[in-house]
DNA sequence: TTGATATCTGTAAGCGCTTTCATTATTATC
DNA sequence: GATAATAATGAAAGCGCTTACAGATATCAA
C-alpha cells in the first residue's frame, strides 16, 4: 500500500540516498540506475511523501492562499490570478478557508504556525493593523491582498475612492436624492465604502440623509447577499418619496435590489460594486477591481521574496474603474 | 523567528518530551510545568509544527477536498456543507484546484502521491472508471461527490434524471419543438443530460431535430458561462421557427439565454439545471440537486471511515427536484 | 603502471516531532 | 518506616526523507 523510500531503495537494490537523488533531478546517477528505480517506482506508485521531505528540507513547495467564506464572489478572480501564477511555477496552491463562526485572527495565527506552506497569500481577510503585526511576526512570508498593514507586503483598492467616483457619477447627473445600499457594518470594505459615499455628497453640499442609507437584515456574508439588496431596495421603495439613484457596496445585492425595483416595476439607476461576471449579462453598472491582476502580481511577489533573504517591503494601491452598462441609462424607450 | 520543541523544551527546563505532552493535551503533566511551558510557547509564538507532527504521527488532521476550477459556481455549495461538518471537528479542510492545463488525471496522481492530507474528497472531478480504479490503488481514503466509480465511495446525482424531469416536464404541457442548450461535448455531466433529453423525448415519439440542440462556441469552464448559453440563444432563435420551450444543462448558461431573448423581445420557457443562488432572484426554474447535503454526507462518511479499518462500500445516487418559477410561466401579463 | 580527476553511490546525521519504555519522585498503605 | 502503587518526567528510537561527506569505481594523462 504505502511504499516509502526504504522499499523502493531495497527492491531497486540501491541505497535510500539514490532513490532521492532520483527523484530530485540531482544529475549524480547513472542513467541505468535512474531507469531501474523510475521503473519500479512507477510500478508500485511511489513518490516522495511531502511531509517528510518538507521536514528534510525545511520547505515544501506549498503556497497557500488563505479566503474567506469560499461562496463570496469577490476572490474568485484573485484565485484565478493566483493559479495562472502558480501554475507555471513547481509549486503547489492550496487554499485555506477561514470560517465565518470563529474569529479570522485566532484561525490565521493556528494556520500559520502549523507551517504548512512556505508562503501565504490573504485574499479579503480584514485585520486590524495590530493583529497583523502580530501575525506578520510570525515570520512566515506573506502578502495582503485587499487589505492592508504598514509591515506588510499588500496590494489594495480603495474603497472609498470606489464609492466616491460612483456617487459623484450621480451627482454630475444632477441627482441629489442618491441612495446608499449597505452591508452589514462589521464588514471592512463596506464601511469604507460608505465612507466615501457620505464624503462625496458633503463635497457637493449635500448633508447625507439617514433614510436613505438602507441595508436589509440578512446577514449571511457580512450582508453581501441577494436578499439583503431585496430588503434594503424595498425598504427604500418605500419612502414617501423615492430616490433618484443609488450606489449600492456589492454587486450581488444590487442583483437583489433590482429584482426588488422589477417587481414593483420601477427604474431607479444603479451601481454596483464588484463587477462580478454576471454584472455584464445583467447590465449592471459597476466598480470594476482589478482582481486577476492582483491576485498575479502578488503571487509573483510572493515566489520572488521566497527566494531572497529580506527584500524591500511593496505596498500597492488600486483605483476601482467605473464600468457604465444598462442599469445607469434612462428605461425612456419602455412604457413601465 | 521559527521555533522548534528543543527551543521551548530548553527554555522551561524541561525534556521535549513533555513539552509535546503539553501539546497533545496528554494527562500526564503536572499543572506546574504544564503552565511554565504554554507560558513560554505563548511567548514567542510556538505551535508543533504540522509536518513534523505528521510523520511522527502518520497522520496530520487534514483532510483535502479537490475541486475543479475554482470559479465554477456548482460546487461552491458542497464546500459549504464539506466546511461546515469539518468545523465540528479537529480537523483542518485544505482545498486543491485542478487545473484546466493539465489532465485531471495525472494531477489528482500526484497530489494523492504527496500525502498531504489523511483523507480526500473529489467534487466534480470526472475521470474514467479506469482511472478512478487505479486512483483508489494508492490506498488513500477518498470519496467522489458528483462522479462514481465502483471501487469507490461515492454521492451522485442522477444527471440524465434530471434533464428527463425538465424535459417531460415540457412534453406534459403539449410542447413539441423542445430545444436544447448544451455545453462542451468533454463535459461528462453534459453529456449526461444531453442524453436524458434525447431519451425523454423519444419515449414521447419525437425524433430529436438537430437544430433544436444548441451549444455556444465559447468554450471557459466547459461552456458553462454565460455567454456559451448567450450564443446558443442566438442561434436557436435565428432558426426559421423559435422553440416553444428551452432545456439547458447549466442555470448559468440559462441566464446567457434569457439575457438574449430578453435582447430580442422574446419569452420561451426554459429551465435552468443547478439552482445557483442567483436563480432565484432572477426567477429561473431549475433542476435542484442535493450540493450541500452531498457535502455534509460526504465528509461525515470520509471521517467515520479514518477511524475504522476497512468498511463497507457506501454509495449513493440522488434524483435533482426541479424547481418552477417564472421562466416557466407564461407572460400574459406582459405586453412585449 | 601510477597518480590525479571525474563520476557514481553509500553511510550517516539530521529535519521537528511523538511515543514507548525506563527512571525518578511522590503518595498511599499497613 | 518500609513497601507498593501511582504520577511525572526523561532518554532514545523512529517517522520518511535530504544531503553533506566519504568511499568506490572508472577514466585518462604521463
Amino acid at each position: 500500500m504505502s511504499h516509502t523510500i526504504y522499499d523502493i531503495a531495497r527492491r531497486a537494490g540501491v541505497s535510500i540516498a539514490t532513490v532521492s537523488r532520483v527523484f530530485n533531478e540531482s544529475a549524480k546517477v547513472s542513467p541505468a540506475t535512474r531507469e531501474k528505480v523510475l521503473h519500479i517506482a512507477r510500478e508500485v506508485g511511489y513518490m516522495p511523501q511531502g511531509f517528510a521531505r518538507g521536514l528534510a528540507r525545511r520547505k515544501n513547495n506549498v503556497i497557500m492562499a488563505v479566503v474567506p467564506l469560499l461562496s463570496n464572489y469577490f476572490f474568485l478572480q484573485v484565485l484565478n490570478g493566483i493559479q495562472h501564477t502558480i501554475s507555471e511555477t513547481d509549486f503547489e496552491l492550496h487554499i485555506y478557508n477561514v470560517k465565518p463562526e470563529e474569529p479570522a485572527f485566532s484561525q490565521v495565527k493556528r494556520l500559520l504556525g502549523r507551517r504548512w506552506a512556505d508562503g501565504y497569500l490573504f485574499v479579503s481577510i480584514h485585520l486590524s493593523e495590530g493583529q497583523w503585526q502580530e501575525i506578520n511576526q510570525l515570520g512566515q512570508q506573506m502578502i495582503l491582498i485587499d487589505d492592508a498593514c504598514t509591515s506588510c507586503n499588500y496590494f489594495q483598492i480603495n474603497n472609498k475612492q470606489g464609492a466616491r467616483i460612483a456617487t459623484e457619477y450621480f451627482l454630475d447627473r444632477g441627482f441629489s436624492r442618491i441612495a446608499l445600499i449597505t452591508a452589514a457594518d462589521r464588514s471592512i470594505p463596506a464601511a469604507k465604502r460608505c465612507e466615501g459615499y457620505y464624503e462625496m455628497l458633503r463635497e457637493y453640499g449635500i448633508t447625507p440623509d439617514d433614510p436613505l442609507t438602507a441595508r436589509g437584515s440578512t446577514d449571511y456574508r457580512d450582508g453581501f447577499n441577494e436578499r439583503n439588496g431585496y430588503e434594503a431596495m424595498l425598504q427604500l421603495l418605500a419612502l414617501d418619496e423615492h430616490p433618484e439613484a443609488i450606489v449600492c457596496v456589492s454587486d450581488i445585492q444590487a442583483i437583489g435590489a433590482l429584482s426588488a425595483m422589477k417587481e414593483q416595476q420601477v427604474h431607479i439607476p444603479i451601481i454596483g460594486y464588484d463587477d462580478i461576471q454576471l454584472s455584464e449579462y445583467i447590465g449592471l453598472s459597476t466598480m470594476r477591481q482589478p482582481m486577476y491582476e492582483m491576485g498575479c502580481k502578488g503571487t509573483k511577489l510572493l515566489l520572488d521574496n521566497l527566494g531572497e533573504e529580506s527584500s524591500a517591503l511593496v505596498q500597492k494601491n488600486y483605483t476601482p474603474e467605473l464600468i457604465l452598462r444598462s442599469t445607469t441609462r434612462a428605461k425612456s424607450n419602455r412604457k413601465d
